[in-house]
RNA sequence: UGGGGUGUAGCCAAGUUGGUAAGGCAACGGGUUUUGGUCCCGUCAUUCGAGGGUUCAAGUCCUUCCACCCCAGCCA
């Protein structure tokens, strides 16, 4: 808009506050190096939409890098579906990570250096126990664990062990790797935590040629370090393991200093001696997940509501997923417009998904080009329009944005308006038409309801007016006023559409806060999805592409479905919002 | 007193050497309008989880208490 620069933002959230900090001190020289992790489990939802802006963000902002780096440290649960939807929907929100993508299974062969180097330092173990034996031996939160008698076995025999588990000379479970800490901390993550345990499982990457996976808090944190990230954000939760990824980190500089725990392996030692990562290593900053009014945002509930049916997909157009929201119609601009606007914080917090519908229609307002279309048609005959007669009216695409040019849409005797836009008995505050009345009909002539013709039941399913030539474009010499300004189709002209209306998925604000004997399941709103199948549109929107954002006039912001819609052929669209209806709520009001 | 966090309006959130409560959303009034849309104008915290204390002055400092969240995966 202007070359003007951005005014200084006004109070940092506490993660650039403490960038600015470290750029101060020279922690890291001017780097500003960041990453956005995501496991390839499931797929991204708003949620994460929030981390991948605050960390392409931040690097953006202090002219740093955003890695992206796929979390993948357990095969079982990970596919490389989604890592290619990963990848699609960052793409999408506008982000680049240019030549930055990672695995962490790149790091495969770091990870089991670092960890016999661990076992060399004395820092790590075989431990024999069982899965259900370490829980019993790690104690409870108000209580100190105790020591696993394979606590003190020697150096050489924990490394004999520990590469019998990586070339599979033993079951799944059948020993861990663990780090060697204390067992009576009061932080339950340091009571020596797991490190590699042993999963004859193939990998999306790496196949076979692994048996044994390293844990999250080992691998995390390496990660962070063997790509030179200096700030590793990620969520509250995290937070208790805060130390361990300290002392992961701390623990390797400390064996750095020791070159001759290296004699077998200087090229490691070279190798790690390469990164910055190493001199400046990253620390970890945790902020408050999003949660947003009347949806759910956890993997596990998404995935259930894909598993069991209650939407079509991950992209279905009512999820809180990245994919849903495209397919919905909400631009990538308003999800990254709504996540500068919630804030980073710690205080755990629900936004109210009011906000992200703002920041919808104040960027669809902007850019969707209207058009006219009707959702429940209701006939009606002008009658003192000739019969052979027809009007080509141009009509700006958009009403203050002239740049965006115009569309023809036919007139003729016969038209469709919405069916809520009659009313026979109609109340004082209804601007629409009714018996008498004179309205007019957008950008194309005033016209007065003379009849109403119903059915054997007394339902209406037509009406006759009149109209007055002298108003042609909708407007008139007199200045006369009308009831109000409504939306129309030519019977003869325009194209039958299937249109899909959504609704919130939920009932309630929190589906999470299940009452006894309930799940979030059993909030699901039955009527969260409407079909309209007999919907008549202008004709010039019978060749719109899927994925096009417009809005009828009157009714709503619309998407050509990305799956559905056939130009040409089949018309779906879906509703990606409605318009700011302040009629609902004076019917709302009138109600009471 | 197991440990780690967080409490500022209906929601989100600034407030950093103590100096007299930003902004956005929602809501509510009014104006403009060929979309009951947009846009514009206005109203909306004598008070910062509660109590006590220090001070001329406290959301900011001290203190006691309360509430909520996270942690006992060989998940991330």
């Amino acid at each position: 808009m202007s070359n003007q620069p951005e005014a200084p933002a006004k109070g940092k959230d506490f993660i650039r506050q403490i960038i600015d900090r470290d750029l101060e001190d020279g922690k890291y020289g001017d780097r500003v190096h960041t990453r956005f992790p995501p496991e390839p489990n499931g797929y991204l939802h708003i949620g994460h939409a929030k981390s991948i802006c605050l960390n392409f963000g931040v690097a953006a902002e202090y002219k740093g890098q955003c890695n992206l780096r796929l979390d993948d440290t357990n095969p079982v649960k990970e596919d490389t579906e989604y890592v290619d939807s990963i990848r699609e929907d960052v793409r999408w929100l506008g982000f680049d990570w240019e030549d930055r993508q990672f695995f962490a299974s790149d790091y495969y062969h770091l990870f089991y250096d670092v960890a016999e180097l661990f076992i060399r330092m004395g820092c790590a173990y075989v431990d024999n126990l069982s899965a259900d034996e370490i829980r019993e031996y790690r104690g409870t939160l108000k209580t100190p664990g105790k020591n696993s008698p394979y606590r003190d076995r020697s150096v050489a025999e924990n490394l004999e062990l520990f590469r019998s588990m990586r070339d599979g000379k033993f079951e799944d479970g059948a020993c861990v790797l663990r780090a060697k800490i204390d067992m009576a901390s009061p932080n339950v993550v340091l009571r020596d935590p797991a490190l590699y345990r042993i999963k004859h499982a193939h990998h999306h990457r790496t196949g076979d040629e692994w048996c044994i996976y390293p844990m999250y808090d080992f691998a995390h944190c390496l990660s962070d370090a063997f790509e030179n990230v200096t700030h590793s954000i990620c969520t509250l939760e995290f937070e208790n393991n805060r130390p361990l990824y300290d002392w992961v980190l701390d623990t390797l500089l400390e064996g750095l200093k020791n070159e001759s725990l290296f004699a077998d392996c200087p090229e490691f030692l070279a190798e790690l001696k390469a990164h910055p990562g190493f001199s400046a290593r990253p620390y970890q900053y945790e902020f408050a997940r999003l949660n947003i009014t009347g949806t759910v945002l956890s993997k596990r509930k998404l995935i259930q509501l894909v598993q069991e049916g209650h939407v079509s997909g991950w992209d279905d157009p009512r999820m809180p997923t990245i994919s849903g929201f495209r397919r919905r119609g909400y631009t990538p601009e308003s999800i990254r417009d709504f996540c500068d606007r919630i804030g980073v914080a710690k205080a755990d917090s629900t936004v109210e998904s009011a906000l992200l519908e703002h920041c919808l229609r104040q960027d669809l307002n902007e850019r969707a080009p209207r058009y006219l279309g009707v959702l429940n048609p209701l006939k009606v005959v002008i009658e003192n329009y000739p019969e052979d007669q027809e009007d080509v009216f141009e009509m700006p695409l958009h009403p203050e944005d002239e740049s965006m040019g115009t569309r023809k849409v036919p007139f003729g005797r016969e038209i469709y308006i919405e069916r809520d836009d009659f009313m026979e008995n109609p109340p004082k505050k209804f601007f629409r038409m009714g018996p008498g009345r004179e309205v007019r009909l957008r950008f194309a002539y005033y016209v007065t309801c003379t009849d109403v013709i119903k059915d054997e039941n007394g339902e209406v399913i037509e009406l006759r007016c009149t109209y007055d030539p002298e108003t042609k474009g909708g407007w008139s010499k007199d200045g006369r006023k009308v009831k109000g300004t409504m939306h129309w189709v030519s019977a003869r002209h325009a194209v039958q559409a299937e249109v899909r209306l959504f609704d919130k998925l939920f009932t309630v604000d929190n589906p999470n806060a299940a009452e006894e004997g309930k799940t979030f399941v059993d909030y699901i709103n039955p009527e969260s999805l409407e079909v309209l199948t007999d919907c008549l549109v202008e004709p010039a929107l019978a060749e719109m592409q899927p994925g096009t954002n417009f809005q009828f006039e009157r009714t709503g912001y619309f998407c050509a479905d990305l799956r559905d819609h056939v130009p040409g052929e089949k018309l779906v669209f879906n509703r990606t919002a409605t318009l700011r209806d302040s009629w609902a709520k004076i019917q709302k009001q009138m109600k009471k």
